[in-house]
This record gives structure tokens, sequence and C-alpha cells, in this order.
DNA sequence: CAGAAGAGCTACGATACCGTAGCGTAGTGG
DNA sequence: CCACTACGCTACGGTATCGTAGCTCTTCTG
């Protein structure tokens, strides 16, 4: 049943089996998420999608918001490496730049109102989501307290209202306005920041 | 059945059972919709929320996404007036405080996430919800508008991109990060919008 | 290669909704 | 006061999904 901890222990130990249904599972939960958000995920569906027993994917998660939560993790885990070099600019620029592909482009792209929705009423999923984005937002304030302590800008500046100047359009620009998001979008941002923000 | 063309000239002539009804199962509706987001609503449940009848219902409207999106209007309508005076930094904190007022404790304010997922994939609901903010975003639009022609703003100014980064901020605490939102960080943002964007 | 364990398959009974029909009741307006 | 109309109620047949049980078949592991 689920995992031994036993096998969490020594990986090369879990039954091959166990580890293709799990991955198909979550495969086809994470696709349904994608296409129909969380409400259109079903059990069935999944079992269907993946070619997995539906008593299988019992024998592995005890609940569906369990299983929707893996799916989102696993959905979200592929962590980019930032190689944080060059100006301030550059630094934020990339991260920008790289969080509006995110948005629009990536893979988790479509699920991610449905990801926030869910969030709003799951407070694990919601756990989820804040870790996830805090990691990834982790870069973008450490260039901001190195800047100011470098005197690149003004130390009365409050980092994560700094923060939420700089990515907050860009989730407006995808999830309110629906505007294009491109990057002289994101220059334009950084620009209007930085402009402002110099000592 | 639903409203006559000859009613909606001569509105006192509806017959008050069916004002009576339309307005329970629309309240019911955005109760529902608040509570449980739009995955949520279901015309039974509507029924035994109301005391309207499911029969009745179905005479009203002919689908289940139709009453969704009447309800979700029936939520957003109440426009409040603004009143456009003072100094640009009071528009502008009055028009952010509004709205960090409106997705944190207003009613609607928990249906936010439902509605944004919603718009994901109904287009009807999406062009509701870019209206909605079109119209209430055309206030602060003006404002920066006029600020430019007066000289208070730098020319170069990309009204849009600027909207983003006033309203962005408060979206992305809401719907994102979570973070606390008061005066306080309106005040914030605006002056960071400001020191910045003048010529 | 033999025992163990995972996976598939079918079939359930139980819910929850759907959308509609038929019929009696009660509120409305001339 | 009477005809009209909206409404409520009950009862459907139909679909989708749930979560479980029992059994067989396959695939590992040692």
């Amino acid at each position: 049943m689920v995992v031994s901890p036993a096998a969490l222990v020594d990986a090369a130990v879990i039954d091959p089996r166990i580890v293709r249904s799990r991955a198909a599972i979550l495969r086809a939960t994470a696709n349904l998420l994608i296409e129909s958000g969380s409400a259109g995920v079903t059990i069935e569906g999944i079992a269907e999608r993946s070619g997995v027993a539906k008593t299988t994917i019992y024998r592995h998660w005890k609940s569906r918001s369990q299983l929707v939560f893996d799916a989102f993790e696993s959905l979200l885990h592929p962590v980019a490496a930032y190689t944080q070099t060059g100006t301030l600019r550059q630094q934020l620029e990339a991260v920008l730049s790289q969080l509006s592909r995110g948005v629009t482009v990536s893979e988790w792209a479509p699920a991610i109102s449905a990801l926030i929705e869910a969030g709003d009423r799951d407070p694990e999923l919601r756990q989820l989501v804040h870790d996830f984005l805090f990691v990834r937002m982790e870069h973008g304030r450490d260039a901001l307290r190195a800047a100011i302590r470098g005197g690149e800008l003004r130390a009365d500046i409050d980092v994560d209202v700094a923060v939420g100047v700089l990515v907050g359009p860009i989730f407006y620009r995808r999830l309110v306005s629906r505007e294009p998001l491109n990057d002289s979008v994101v220059a334009e941002i950084v620009d209007q920041f930085l402009r402002d923000s110099k000592p």
C-alpha cells in the first residue's frame, strides 16, 4: 500500500509497477487539471485517461483532494535554476521575463487560475501555492536586498511591497486584464521601478 | 415567459411573482457562488437555498451558465460612484483603497477567484469580468491621462502599464501572496509610482 | 521458478444532478 | 369575481461519479 517507510529510505526497492502507476495517475490528473480545472477532475476520468484502473487509484491515494494536491505539486515542482548575474536591471528583467513566460506559455500556465481558485478554498493547497511562489520570489527578494545593501536602491524600500510592484503587474495582466505580456512590457515595469527607486 | 419585450418597456407591468422569484434565485445563486465557487452551483442547490421550485428556475433561465452569468452580474453591478477630486495622489489612493476593500472585504470578494477561474474557461464570463473591471479602471485611467496632460506625470508613460503597476500589486496580494492589504500598503504603492513618474 | 504483491476487470449499491412532465394551488389584474 | 398565469410539488428516466468487493491475471522479487 501507498509507500512503506522502508521503501522511502531505500528508493531502489520500490516495485516498478507502483512507480509506473503513480506516474501515469499523476500525469493524467495534471492534464485534467490543466484542461478542466480542479472541478473537472474525477477519479473515473483519471482512470480512463491514464489507463490505470480506478481501484488502483484508490490503492495509492485515499482521497481525491490529496491526489489533486500531489498532481499540482508534480506540475509545479521542476524549479528552474536561476543564474543571478548581471546588473540589477538584468536580473529583474530575467526573473520577470521568466515569470511572464511561466504564467502564459508554460505547461502549467492554463492551470494557474484553477490553482488560485482552489487555494482560496483549500488551506493545504493554499500553503502549497504559497510555498511554491515564495521559493521563486526569494531570488528576486535576494537581488533587491543585495541592491539595497550595495546602494543601488533606496534604503527605505519595503522589499515585500517592491516585489508586489514588480510581479503584481504580471499576474494582473495574466489573470485580470488579459493584455499581452511580452518582454517590452517587462522592461517597462522594471524601468518604472528602477527610475523611481534609486537612492 | 422570461420577460416580454413589452414588459421591458413598461416595467410596472411585470408580475410581482416573477420579480420575487428572479430575485430569490439570483440571490441564492450569488450566495452559492461566494461560498462554493462556480462549480458548486447546482440548480437543485439553488432551488433548496432560495425556496423557489426547480421548475421555476428552468422557467426563467434556459441554461445554468446563463444563470451563473446573471448572478455574477447582479453581484457586481452596483458601481460605486467615484468623486474625482483632490490631488492626483489623493485620487489614486482613493481608487486603490476602494479596490483593496473591494477585493478583500466586499460582498463579492470571496467570489473573485471563482470569477477569474470561470473567466479562464467561459468566454462570455470573461467578457463580463473584463467589462466590469474596465469600467472601474476607466476612472483611474482618466485621472492618469489628465495628469499627463496637466504635466503632473511624465508624458512618455504607457497608461496601461501604469494601471498595471498600480492595481497589479493589489490583485497580487489578494490572489497570490495573501499578504495584508491596507491603506499603508496602498500609500506605499502610490508613493513609489508617483516618485518615479514625475516629469 | 515459485510465492508475493500489484494491477485489471466487472459489478455493485449509493448519491447527486440533470431536465421534463403533469397537475393542483394560489396570486394577479382586468 | 373570474380568467390567466406563475408557482410548487411530485415523480420520473437518465447520467455521472463515488467508493468498495471479489476475483483473475501479470509482473516482480528473491
